[in-house]
DNA sequence: CGATATCTTGAGCATTTTCAATAGTAGTGG
DNA sequence: CCACTACTATTGAAAATGCTCAAGATATCG
């Protein structure tokens, strides 16, 4: 079972602090699921009945406002938890953005978990801290970069979480379209067309197929200075 | 003491599931601070050392840029935590609007304490995950809101935040001053000035000293419907 | 290989910003 | 109590960043 092993990996590296019995214990309790590209896990606003975390693949987190306009709130890379609120409804929605393979775990089974052991709520309200700090700086990028900025901001942070996943690499894939990136910055599919275009005149970076490669790090992280 | 009376109220609320010989060791690692206005509590970047919660007045919670672009990612009033993260630096400075008075923990007491009771660390989870969720509802309202819908989403919740602690009133003081509500909506103080004066030609809402009294709230409400 | 999606590019436009001047407001000291 | 200063807010006009609209190019998929 490759869907599990990796799994099982992802649950012991969220999980450090649990021995052998309480690891057995909490995959008792876990549904490996693999999905095709997307496939929506679940919406906003729908009453919280699981909890996942991604192994594989690349997952959209987005709310809507009833006009259409969307706001991608972030991507989620393995290693990511979805649902770590345990509020009564997801505040996002979800979609698998490449195929993906999942963790589910049943939101009552995994709340009893949690109350019966401490370090993995403390894992838990740790990861839900290092989120809520990703999205405080991501409000001084919505609300105080510029375009190319913003554009900067996300390809560098990407590849940052590419390369703690993959190793470090000049050369990042995009698994989202041009339209999840601009939801996730505040703009158009049009102006973060434009600002890669430009980069690509200027051989800052060079296209590759489903990514970009970065040729002037440098460039870029002036752009993000702060 | 009733700088001690306020803020033990606050603790008891927010440590609901604590008994009395813990609330008293609470109590026991808690420091009571009064501070006048424009007072800086930490500062971005600094090591964490202090938990505070706030007992009365306004704090403004923000990032900066080196170039002085400013985020205001929130304001915290009577009830709130601040540095609830338990993270090594602060994400965020913290500077008083109001004279307010704050509860100090000493964050290694504080550590101690949370890791030796499970429900005070459960509840600190909730209100990170409660944060989190704020969060990204506001990234909507950043990326994806036109101005006179970014004041109108800060003055309801605003709000609603207010009639929380006050009861319900059409009368809103606004602590802050305009930059700061710009640098929370990330718009320039004269599109906000120009929304307001706009809403008070058009008796949506009425100015009052320190704040508005919102006549039209329908009015308000359908520039925020999602 | 055709059909559909996504992406790129250009031109004109709009919302918001920038710049600048004025008007309040609060605090200070004569 | 009032003038003086400093800070904050308002208002107008001009400018710009990024958006909208439209057309064409590229890629994807049956």
């Amino acid at each position: 079972e490759v869907a599990c092993d990796t799994c099982r990996v992802r649950l012991v590296a969220v999980c450090a602090a649990l021995d052998e019995a309480e690891l057995a214990e909490l995959e008792s309790i876990t549904e490996h699921r693999v999905l095709p590209a997307r496939r929506t896990l679940f919406q906003q606003g729908d009453a919280v009945d699981s909890v996942f975390t991604v192994t594989s693949g690349t997952v959209r987190l987005q709310s809507e406002l009833s006009d259409g306009r969307r706001q991608v709130v972030g991507f989620a890379v393995p290693g990511d938890f979805l649902g770590l609120a345990l509020a009564d409804r997801y505040g996002f929605s979800a979609e698998t953005l490449t195929p993906a393979t999942l963790c589910r775990f049943d939101r009552r089974d995994f709340v009893r978990l949690v109350e019966r052991h401490p370090a993995l709520l403390s894992r838990l309200h740790a990861v839900a801290s290092h989120e809520l700090g990703i999205a405080q700086a991501h409000m001084l990028v919505l609300g105080r970069r510029r375009a190319e900025e913003r554009v900067a901001a996300f390809l560098l942070r990407w590849r940052d979480r590419i390369a703690a996943l993959q190793g470090a690499s000049p050369t990042v894939p995009l698994p989202m379209g041009r339209q999840d990136i601009a939801d996730h910055l505040g703009l158009t599919i049009e102006t973060v067309s434009r600002v890669f275009a430009r980069w690509m005149r200027e051989r800052i970076v060079l296209g590759v197929p489903d990514g970009v490669r970065i040729l002037d790090d440098a460039r870029l992280a002036s752009l993000v200075a702060d």
